[in-house]
RNA sequence: GGGAUGGUGGUGGAAUCGGCAGACACAGCAGACUUAAAAUCUGCAGUCCGAAAGGACGUCCGGGUUCGAGUCCCGGCCAUCCCA
């Protein structure tokens, strides 16, 4: 039922309340209001999305983590999730606004372990609240579709897309040295490992060898480089940061032999122009050559590089890289060049890494600044090879490396090439003599997904004694999470779990052992837009006819921190279904990515130990939930970062109120047709249309500047007020408040609504087309002609539109000012804006 | 060092195509209403000169293109993010 009696707050006396009924209509009630329509919107179910969409929109906001509580920076970015699909239904299409949640993670467990809370438990709870809590700030979600990812239901799809991997090669179980968080003590994805820290807890990574799983995002380099061209709907700077992160480098991979053994050792290098200047070779403390030099270097050589390898064995790669001076050690052995045959000292150095490249690089002192200082504190010799195109002769002595392409000297045969023509001719001599050819290295690295941890899903392999490594059969899917598991903070949880661990092999029937390894929570989130699709599917992971009808995204939105890790792991999930024929179409997941920015509070990022958190119940329960909403998308433009102040959301709610009265006036008059007389009318009236053109733009423009359609609202109030005061029975007046609860739906849906009940109307204005712009009635019936001489404004002149170019001259020869400035000459020449501006020319 | 994005009043921002810079809002000031305050309503408001009319300057700095530049080009400075 249409709140049509809606009590004025309770806590004012009775006496006070008649004062202000007698005075003026009732004031708005912003909590009655927002409960009611709330309850009602979720009972009528009015956001499902249509089984038959003629005209689809898929409108995706990221998954949340379920933390426990929104804040009113979260609020930012569903509100404008909110505007966008509310928008699209009033236009007309059929929105799919799914929501779920991202469950699996380290915070639970941790909680778990600080507070003895069951990780199930402490996640549903979290997960209720901040249901309640989208459902608070007015969100329209078709929550029929929604999914948690800790549910056996969803993480059972994991497991069976984990095995399609498995099958195709590109997840696999291997030793190597991986990041590890001695805090959260887990390994980490190299895109989680930020400044050498632990992307959560900050502290710093340290290295371990240990057997761990990896999906082959490698396989998939060239292809997520190469389309990043097809993205034309993503921000710049996303794409930008995923060619970096991909860092594709072309070169050539060439190998140096060692004296007296048949070893060789390969290095990769962009700059083969440089390979005379080659005067040490470095390789990792780890080299696999290592053991083969053994053979030909003294006992004590051999010992020294053991007691070295060891003092690095736990170094993270930060520390190695950068954080330590960079040291080494002679090794007593030569490399020999491929090209001069020359004897090159083979070194073992901190700064060179066995899992980079080829765990070696050629030493190129005079051209690269790392071998430069190495080389210095070292006393390698520096063998300049390049010098630049103006080089002065003689040559002054290098002072530092000089890193920029030149011309070669002291190159055998390519001397005097430039360095372009020089890394051909170099790359082509190498290719004959069959050590070396051309190649393309890759800054990424395969996805590490294993985690020593409780609460992800488990990774459906066991290991049999007789078989080795067995997958487990579709069948037995899922290899459900135990439930009530001891968590301390040491150690794998379910190692210390036999009835978990303990099992038969698939194949022999045999004993077998479980992985206890879950999964990386980036896993479930690489593929849950489709699981939106056909949420209750149990045959799959999605409905294929689905997947056809709703598939791309049509419009994302999250936070740019996901720029690299979730964005990329999604791609490349996406081309791995297209290429297995289980998604038709594109093979790029998200067709429009908009990346909202942050809000701060006393200009820092809200957190709980800052004590600065601004929550959404106490907002809500203050200014009321649709002037929060309206600040939010008022206050910035949605990706630049904001300020929440509670100054700025007052305007907010002055702007409702005003609303509120100016909708609610009782007026005898007829909304009129929009042919008003008075200039002030016709002035209201284009206000309305004006609003109308700026939210209808702003969203297919999909530039979603509603702060720009907020101001033209409060464009159309200050044009009400206007109207009323010099005539309060005027239709114009009428026909803008019967526009208002349209205009403002999407931005602020609860007053919208009550607005429009109470004028009458018994379905919701959430299912109204959007109101259409006339042109007509926004152009103007008298325009201002600015006349410039040379440039400067002389004149502003009221006018008609259309004028004449003609016309236009005249009325601004006619002026004393612009006379004035023309000294009395003709202008030479002049420009004409027509209806504009008249650029006059002395 | 390389890349991306940005820099406009006291503040957030507007100007979407090269054509009136500062819409709209916040904060401020003045007035109306009120015993008073709050709320509300009305008005003022880039800087400088001027009584006013009007003029000069003005979108980080310096150049350039153009009849005309916040917008385009070149160089620099600063900020944020990503990669080294």
């Amino acid at each position: 039922m249409p709140l049509f009696h809606v009590e004025c707050a309770q806590r004012k006396g009775a006496a006070r309340r008649f004062a202000i009924r007698r005075r003026m209509p009732e004031p708005y009630d912003f909590r009655a209001v927002e409960r009611a329509w709330q309850e009602r919107w979720s009972k009528e179910r009015l956001y499902a999305a249509s089984s038959a969409p003629s005209r689809k929109y898929y409108l995706l906001e990221m998954l949340p983590y379920p933390s426990g509580d929104l804040h009113v920076g979260h609020a930012k970015n569903y509100t404008l999730g909110d505007a966008v699909a509310r928008m699209m239904r009033m236009l007309g299409h059929d929105v799919l606004h799914p929501m779920g949640w991202d469950a699996f993670g380290l915070p639970a467990e941790n909680a778990a372990i600080q507070r003895g809370i069951d990780p199930a438990t402490w996640t549903k709870s979290n997960i209720a609240n901040m249901k309640r809590q989208l459902g608070l700030i007015g969100t329209s979600y078709d929550w029929s579709r929604e999914i948690t990812t800790c549910d056996p239901e969803y993480y059972r799809w994991n497991q069976w897309i984990f095995l399609r991997l498995y099958e195709s090669g590109l997840a696999s179980k291997r030793e190597a040295p991986v990041n590890w968080c001695p805090h959260d003590r887990t390994v980490l994805a190299n895109e989680q490992v930020v400044d050498g820290r632990c992307w959560r807890c900050n502290n710093l990574v340290e290295r371990r060898n240990l057997a761990q799983w990896f999906l082959r995002i490698t396989a998939y380099a060239d292809r997520l480089l190469a389309d990043l061209e097809k993205l034309g709907g993503w921000p710049e700077r996303t794409r930008a940061m995923q060619r970096n992160w991909i860092g594709r480098s072309e070169g050539v991979e060439l190998s140096f032999g060692v004296a007296g053994t048949d070893a060789r050792v390969a290095v990769f290098t962009t700059r083969a122009d440089t390979l005379f200047g080659v005067t040490f070779v470095a390789i990792a403390p780890e080299h696999p050559v290592i053991p083969t030099l053994r053979g030909v270097i003294s006992k004590k050589n051999a010992a020294a590089i053991d007691a070295f390898a060891e003092s690095l064995r736990s170094k993270s790669e930060l520390e190695r890289t950068s954080l330590m001076e960079k040291t080494g050690l002679f090794t007593g052995t030569y490399a020999v060049h491929p090209l001069s045959q020359e004897r090159i000292p083979i070194w073992v150095t901190n700064y060179v890494l066995a899992e980079y490249g080829t765990g070696a690089v050629m030493g190129v002192p005079a051209h690269d600044e790392r071998d430069f200082d190495f080389a210095h504190k070292h006393g390698i010799p520096i063998a300049q090879v390049i010098v630049p195109h103006d080089a002065p002769s003689p040559l002054p002595p290098l002072r530092e490396a000089f890193v920029e392409d030149g011309r070669l000297i002291a190159s055998d045969d390519f001397t005097g090439m430039t360095s372009a023509r020089a890394r051909a001719a170099i790359t082509q001599r190498l290719e004959a003599l069959g050590t070396g050819r051309p190649s393309v290295q890759y800054r990424l690295r395969d996805w590490l997904i294993s985690r020593q941890r409780y609460w992800g899903t488990p990774i459906p392999i066991v290991y049999c004694e007789r078989c080795g490594e067995v997958p487990v059969p579709d069948d037995a899917l899922p290899v459900l999470l135990p439930a009530n598991v001891s968590i301390t903070g040491e150690g794998a949880p379910l190692t210390l779990v036999p009835e978990f661990f303990q099992t038969t092999c698939p194949r022999c029937g045999g004993a077998a052992r479980r992985e206890t390894d879950t999964m990386d929570t980036f896993f479930e989130s690489s593929w849950y837009y489709l699981r939106y699709l056909s949420p209750r599917d149990d045959r799959a992971p999605w409905n294929a006819d689905e997947a056809e009808r709703w598939m791309n995204v049509d419009q994302y939105i999250g936070g740019a921190e996901h720029a690299t890790m979730h964005l990329l792991y999604a791609r490349f999930f996406y081309k791995f279904f297209h290429d297995s024929g289980w998604v038709k179409g594109s093979d790029e997941p998200f067709e429009r990515l908009f990346h909202q920015g942050f809000v701060l509070h006393e200009s820092e990022k809200m957190s709980k130990s800052r004590g600065n958190v601004v929550g959404i119940d106490e907002t809500a329960e203050t200014y009321g939930v649709d002037a929060m909403r309206l600040f939010l998308l008022a206050v910035t433009p949605p990706e630049d970062t904001s300020d929440w102040t509670d100054d700025g959301i007052t305007g907010r709610v002055r702007f409702l109120n005003r609303l509120w009265r100016l909708c609610q006036r009782e007026s005898g008059a007829r909304p009129s047709d929009g042919r008003e007389e008075a200039s002030n009318e016709r002035a209201l009236v284009r206000a309305v249309h004006v609003a109308a053109k700026s939210a209808r733009e702003e969203t297919l423009s999909r530039r979603f500047h509603y702060n720009v359609t907020i101001a033209k609202l409060d464009e159309l109030l200050n044009a009400m007020s206007d109207v009323e005061r010099a005539d309060p029975q005027s239709p114009a007046l009428a026909y803008a408040a019967s526009m208002l609860p349209l205009l403002v739906a999407p931005f602020a849906p609860h007053v919208a609504e009550e607005l429009w009940h109470r004028a009458g109307h018994d379905t919701s204005v959430h299912l109204e087309p959007y109101p259409e712009p006339d042109e007509s009635l926004i152009a103007l019936d008298e325009v201002t002609l600015v006349v410039q001489v040379n440039g400067k404004i002389r004149a502003r002149i009221a006018t008609r539109p259309g004028l004449s170019e003609q016309d236009a001259l005249d009325l601004a020869l006619g002026d004393a000012n612009v006379l004035a400035h023309l000294d009395g000459a003709q202008p030479r020449k002049h420009f004409y804006v027509p209806g504009k501006l008249l650029n006059l020319v002395r």
